[in-house]
DNA sequence: TGTGATTGGATAGTTTTACTCTCCAATACT
DNA sequence: AGTATTGGAGAGTAAAACTATCCAATCACA
């Protein structure tokens, strides 16, 4: 297959797929001359993996760049090869140093009595989605962080537990269920919270 | 106050107030002449609510007006204000036309005893990620989606519960609660993740 | 009361991101 | 033979979110 016929089994212009050849989201197709390529199968996967994490999860070129290469080249250590990949999600907030640098993070994991890895990318992501919520004037309450918690530990332990044993397969399991999983998540949420104000429908007015 | 007063007190530039005031996202100040507006608590306040929406939940500067306009003058229906609010949360997503148009979503919803309303938005949201996932060679099970359904729903029940009795305030702590802690879910889901790796630490290699 | 700093408001410039377009010589199809 | 298509490189574009510059009208204080 070459370039158009790959394009357009995805939809997607051929200028955009040239475009993430040459940003090392696709894999080159095999050269058959000098102008000519052939792809194959595992190129429309690829491509159709591409713009699930730049469409849908709504991952910047660089971001789907870094998720890809932790799937092509996973080490052998889920847990660490997972905190790469979260790190390589949106938001992107900067590590901080110093005494205690993830206060609300910090006392929330204990109260969950979760790991608290301060290498860990997520736990600097909470705390500033914790202190934007505190400073946006809708604080946290524990009661809430610990519902929250809790409800989201059986949701990883559901995936976990479904997890391939391959290791290679495993990790990618692991690392694209993080991230494709996401929107499905936030979806359901918002479905859930609309649905719940529909039985209530009829505030006091 | 005057305008570089609350750029301190925000930690914001003068010109990026500026901006947000041209843009309509932070109420104009009390012109006390010509040349000068002063600015009370209120602007602090809702600038420090719209980096929370930017910064933190990820919104463009008009999906934050969008909220901030239904935040400012809510309807008295919870159901039909947070619709719109979840209307204007990304992904943006078109809304379809045509026969069965969220075949995904519907299965969804109806096997969990949903709502399924194909103007809301979260709608078409949730038939996007769904068809994402499964293009991207991850689909999701009719279990898993059962298993994030339910906990989500009592995640949502939880706010719910939550909630004022007085019809704006209720108003407002769902559409922020909605869009401000969705941040927060997404890191604890993460360090969920994380967490259970940790106690599979290891892989078989 | 003068004088340097600040303000609101308008306009223009910058940076980043994600494409999209144009070229071109080298094939490939018919 | 002749038209179409390709890979590859480079330039161009469009939107978004600031950021900077100007300017005339105040302010603030020495």
């Amino acid at each position: 297959m070459r370039i158009s016929a790959l394009a357009d089994a995805v939809g997607l212009p051929v200028a955009t797929v040239k475009f993430y050849l040459r940003e090392g989201l696709l894999q080159p197709g095999v050269a058959t001359s000098a102008t000519q390529a052939s792809y194959d199968e595992s190129h429309v996967r690829r491509l159709r993996l591409v713009r699930a994490l730049i469409g849908s999860v709504g991952l910047s070129v660089q971001q789907a760049r870094a998720i890809l290469e932790l799937v092509d080249d996973p080490g052998d250590d889920l847990y660490s090869t997972l905190g790469r990949a979260v790190g390589a999600l949106p938001p992107a907030v900067e590590r901080r140093e110093g005494d205690d640098p993830y206060p609300r993070a910090r006392a929330a994991l204990a109260a969950l009595g979760q790991v608290f890895d301060p290498e860990y990318a997520a736990v600097a992501q909470l705390e500033s989605a914790l202190a934007a919520a505190e400073s946006a004037g809708m604080p946290i309450s524990d009661e809430r962080l610990q519902a929250y918690g809790d409800l989201l530990r059986k949701l990883a332990a559901f995936d976990l537990e479904r997890m391939p044993d391959e290791p290679h397969a495993a990790v990618e399991y692991t690392v694209l269920g993080t991230a494709l999983y996401e929107p499905v998540v936030v979806a359901l949420r918002r479905l859930a919270h609309q649905d719940e104000a529909a039985r209530r429908r009829g505030i006091p007015s």
